[in-house]
Parts: structure tokens; C-alpha cells; sequence
DNA sequence: TTGACGAGAGAACGTGCGTTCTCCTACGGT
DNA sequence: ACCGTAGGAGAACGCACGTTCTCTCGTCAA
């Protein structure tokens, strides 16, 4: 099996598992059960547990922003772009799978005991708040408006996850209109 | 010693060591050596460290609402007493030891796998989010203002968790006072 | 055909940790 | 003084899991 192929696979498998059940609750053999990747090529391909978790966060960081920049493409004006983006989070949220915002928890479980981990969580935030910052500027909106529609996207995903509810997501775009109209 | 005083020190060594370091990463060793309470006595008052770890949220629940609830009853105006609240986030985003929302993070580290430790997070965000219902109100403010008033909250806690900065709390506050005008 | 090599299956090893057990000490009542 | 009991210190136990090792087999070059 060609090495890109299995990497392939072990980062699918990784993703479905830690997403799914958290970091430490999944061990290298879950991971290896899940994939047919056995633990030496495991290990050949991430020299240890910690990497991987790296890895996953880096390929799930570039597919979500991807797939939201996607869906964002879709819309021409600028300011139902910057909306498009709880739509998104809406349909996001209402993935049977959805548990919530996956840096988040991992921050959760990892933030106090791994600086690598910390981060990936820290660049990915950065990476959507960038985003979202191109969009304020794409539309001719101040530049200020960029943190609160930030803090209401986490604050969406936050809730949502714990809660298992698409609603956060209406509520923040609501309160998102209302900050673009008075901005 | 007194029954109720070696539950105290359990606690306060459990929450200054699961708040620091995470839950995972300490064991019931740790918290032994940090509190001067016996195993013995440890699994008589807690069964378990899953009802440890109950009883760390639960008790730190009741404290962060009194804290919360103290600082804004310092405040007469209805409205103030609203942005208050944003005001305490930054003091607390401030402290040496913040390292983002006990709950959140619990969710992060035990959501995948302990119902109970879910529970609780989702009882204290409920409860955060009913007392904002309640300013809300007390203000005569549209009950609709309440959700993105906490998602703001939510996303500046987690926020200032990741970046270790408190400019999320001035920021929501900020996004806050354009809510409530415009509202 | 043979021998070297790579790969997989799974045992093995070391460690950490939740939980329980053992032993010892101190004390309170008779 | 003597015993019963509670409590502390820390060893012990069982298990999970990250990581490495062993054994075997198939493949391919000479």
C-alpha cells in the first residue's frame, strides 16, 4: 500500500475517531482497527500519537475553511456573504455527527498539557478570524465590526455543541444583521 | 478531622488542579497530596472521580454566579447592569489564573464520554443564560436580545481561553452596547 | 532457488492511574 | 492496662494504552 494512500486513511480514521470520542479516550489501535493501517506503518507515519492529532487538526482546519469558503462563493453581495456564514454554521450544526467545534475541544482536552496542540488551535482561530475580517473589508464595513461577528460564531459553536441545537447559529445571524445595519 | 472540612480541601485542591492542568491529567494521587486528605477519606466523600469532578463543576457553578451576580448588583442602572457583565468577564479574563471557561473546557476534555459531566455544563450554561434573561427583562429590553448577548459571552470566554488576552470581553461589550441601542 | 527486505499481526513492555487493601498508630471507653 | 475502632501512609492490584519487538510471510532481484 503506497504510503500516501495509508497516511490517507490513518487521518480519516483519526478524524472520525477523536472528533467522534475525543483524543484520550481513542488509542493507537482504534485508530489502527478503523483504518487497516497497522501500528508499525502507524508509527513509521507519525513517530507518535501526539503528531497525529496534529496532523488531524491541520488537514480539518484546511477542508472547514474550504467548505465554508465554499459555500461563501456562492453569494454575490457582500454583506449576504458575510451572513452566508451562520448559514453555513447552521448546516454545520445540523450534521448528524456535529459535536462541536473540534480546536475548541480540543483546547479543552489538550490546551493545559500540549503546547503543539495549542497551537494548531491558536493558528486555526487565527485563519477564521482573518476570513472573516476579508469579508468585512470586501464589503466596505469597518474594520471593527470583524471581532464581534467573531465572538458570535464562537459563541454559536460553543452553544451548539453543548446543547446539540442549529439554533445558535439563527441567533447569531440575526444579531449579525443588526451589527452590520448599525455599523 | 471534620468530615465537612476535608470535603472543602478536596474540593479546593480539585478545582485549583482540574481548572489548571485539566481533569486527564490528574490523578487522584495529585489531588490527595494537594489537599492532605487520604485516599481513604477521598473515595468516602467521592465514590468516585467522576463524582469528584461533579462536585468541582457544581460547587464552582454556585461560586462564579455569586461572584458574577455581586459585581453587577453594584450597578443601578438596568442597562449598566447588563454591560456589567462583560466588565466582570474582562477582571476575570485578567486573573493569573485564567485559563478559559471551567465548563467549556470540561466539555472539551469528558463531553464524548461522561453524560454527567455534560449535565452539568449544559445546567450552568442554562442557569448563565437564564440570569442574562433576567437583566434582560429587568432593563424592559426585548426578551430576543437575550441569545446573542450570551453567545457574545461565550465567545469572548473562549476566546480570551485560547489567545490569553482580554480584549474579547471589551469587544463584546462593545458589540453589547450596539445590540442594546439598537435593539 | 535463495536470500534480503518490507510489511502485517499481535505479543510484549513500561508506565500511569483509578481503586482497594494492608499495616500501623492513636485514641476513647471500661 | 486493654481492646475496638478510625484514620493515615503507602503498597498492591488491575487495567488501559503508548510504544517497541518478534515472528512470520510474501515478494522480488540476482
Amino acid at each position: 500500500m503506497d504510503s500516501a494512500v495509508a497516511r490517507e486513511q490513518a487521518l480519516d480514521a483519526a478524524e472520525r475517531l477523536f472528533y467522534g470520542r475525543g483524543v484520550q479516550s481513542v488509542g493507537m489501535d482504534d485508530i489502527r482497527g478503523a483504518s487497516g493501517v497497522s501500528l508499525k506503518r502507524l508509527y513509521q507515519l507519525f513517530p507518535a500519537k501526539e503528531q497525529l492529532v496534529e496532523a488531524y487538526l491541520e488537514r480539518r482546519d484546511v477542508r472547514w475553511r474550504q467548505r465554508l469558503a465554499e459555500h461563501v462563493r456562492r453569494h454575490e453581495d457582500p454583506r449576504e456573504r458575510l451572513l452566508a456564514v451562520f448559514d453555513w454554521l447552521e448546516g454545520w450544526f445540523g450534521e448528524a455527527d456535529f459535536r462541536g467545534c473540534a480546536w475548541i475541544n480540543a483546547y479543552g482536552e489538550l490546551g493545559a498539557t500540549s503546547p503543539r496542540v495549542v497551537a494548531q488551535v491558536r493558528g486555526h482561530k487565527q485563519a477564521f478570524r482573518d476570513y472573516l475580517a476579508e469579508l468585512v473589508a470586501d464589503a466596505g464595513l469597518a474594520a471593527a465590526l470583524t471581532g464581534p461577528l467573531f465572538l458570535l460564531a464562537e459563541g454559536a459553536m460553543v452553544t451548539a455543541g453543548v446543547t446539540g441545537s442549529t439554533e445558535p447559529a439563527a441567533e447569531a445571524r440575526a444579531a449579525a444583521r443588526v451589527l452590520l445595519r448599525a455599523g
